[in-house]
DNA sequence: CGGTATCTTGATTGGTATCAACTTAAGTGG
DNA sequence: CCACTTAAGTTGATACCAATCAAGATACCG
């Protein structure tokens, strides 16, 4: 089993803050999982004994309404740590977190979590500053979504996530989504994502190859996005 | 100068954990003020160098968007701390938190707070619990923007005010709120919001006394609410 | 290669924003 | 206390945006 202590991803999250033997017991308790593209890591309703750091690939963190539609809220990356909420609050998920593409996830018992938030005051702050910067950005999208247009929000989701994920060789958005998780995220029908990054197409905003989308004008999103 | 550790207020946050003499410290240090109706609290923008807890009265939390419409995203009463966020993530706050009545709040500086993260888990942990539940209720806020129709979130709006705040003498919503901050907090145009609120009165699930709001049928807004 | 999921475009309907006019309530100063 | 001013609330008409339904095209998979 590798050890945490050797682990490059602990330096993305608040793990960084444990000593060398706070992750050498890590090591021992943890256990490594492989999921596979379309499945669950956890869903609404579990009860989650632990957090899960992601060693490897991309999952969205979604919800779903009364209404049956479903709601992408944020997608997770390589060296996150996802679950401590539910962990903190001593609650059932209230979310679904299901893999974009084939992931290596390591989940850490709940008792080893709570140990180190207990004992490592530096831990315990930094989850806390996490979590401070999620509230901004959740503020962010609530009034995005009750306040901008389906369009202003598409263009500002393909800059956000050429922002986080990049771009790969052919100068695509370097993250595979449907269609329909584009409409997901945004909150729209996926008919109307559609018409939509068509009409970006043709203004010559982005480009397609295949179902990848290269952003060719980010200046012209960028003002989309901000209502012109 | 009244005493922390007699103030009641402090029973509703997180301040209860600390001990008697961290808060004969606060007192010390802490200053009492009186906000008027209309007036804010903070800012967007401002630097906050400590927290908030409201004695009395109770403020709209908001959020400007880049389109220049106003997003109420919170209310606050009596008993909540406010400004913790942005002294934990150590930035200018993102939000506006403006008086709805006139209000006494107690300004606790950052040196003392940030004392007591320092040395008190059981209130950090507290912190931490509040926020993951903030967390919680912005997540489905999301979900509610991106998917529900304006009048289900008026619905819902109305049900969730009757909850948090009760019903007054003439068992109206007791909350003195402007159309347009209803209109506000639901994300649409104020016309919108008082064209349904009509629609709900016709239909006898809500009644007028003034501009105050009661709710007849909780029954019907329910099922508006949940999309019937 | 056939079947299924995903993607795409068209036509229609309904919901919501916007603009404009008017009414009512709430100050304010003489 | 009244006349005046201003803010808040209300209603109507119109235009636009987005959801929905329907049909067809393309890609994917066993």
């Amino acid at each position: 089993m590798s050890k945490c202590d050797q682990c490059i991803v602990r330096q993305f999250n608040s793990l960084k803050h444990l000593s060398k033997e706070d992750l050498m017991r890590m090591s021992n308790c943890k256990t490594s999982k492989i999921i596979k593209k379309g499945e669950p890591i956890f869903e609404e309703g579990d009860y989650l004994n632990g957090v899960y750091c992601i060693k490897d690939g991309v999952c969205k963190i979604s919800k779903m309404s009364e209404n049956g539609k479903n709601q992408i809220i944020n997608i997770i990356k390589r060296g996150d740590l996802i679950g401590e909420r539910s962990l903190i609050s001593e609650e059932v998920s209230n979310l679904n977190a299901i893999a974009l593409e084939d992931m290596e996830v390591c989940f850490i018992p709940r008792d080893e979590i709570v140990r180190d938030l207990e004992k490592n005051p530096a831990f315990t702050m930094d989850i806390l500053k996490t979590m401070a910067s999620s509230l901004k950005n959740s503020d962010n999208l609530i009034v995005d979504m009750a306040q901008k247009s389906v369009k202003q929000r598409l263009a500002e989701t393909l800059l956000k996530l050429q922002t986080k994920f990049g771009v790969n060789e052919i100068g695509a958005i370097d993250i595979q989504l449907s269609r329909e998780d584009i409409a997901n995220i945004i909150g729209t029908a996926t008919e109307s994502a559609i018409r939509l990054l068509s009409e970006f197409k043709k203004n010559k905003s982005i480009g397609f190859k295949g179902k990848n989308i290269i952003i060719i004008n980010k200046n012209d999103l960028e003002k989309i996005a901000n209502g012109f």
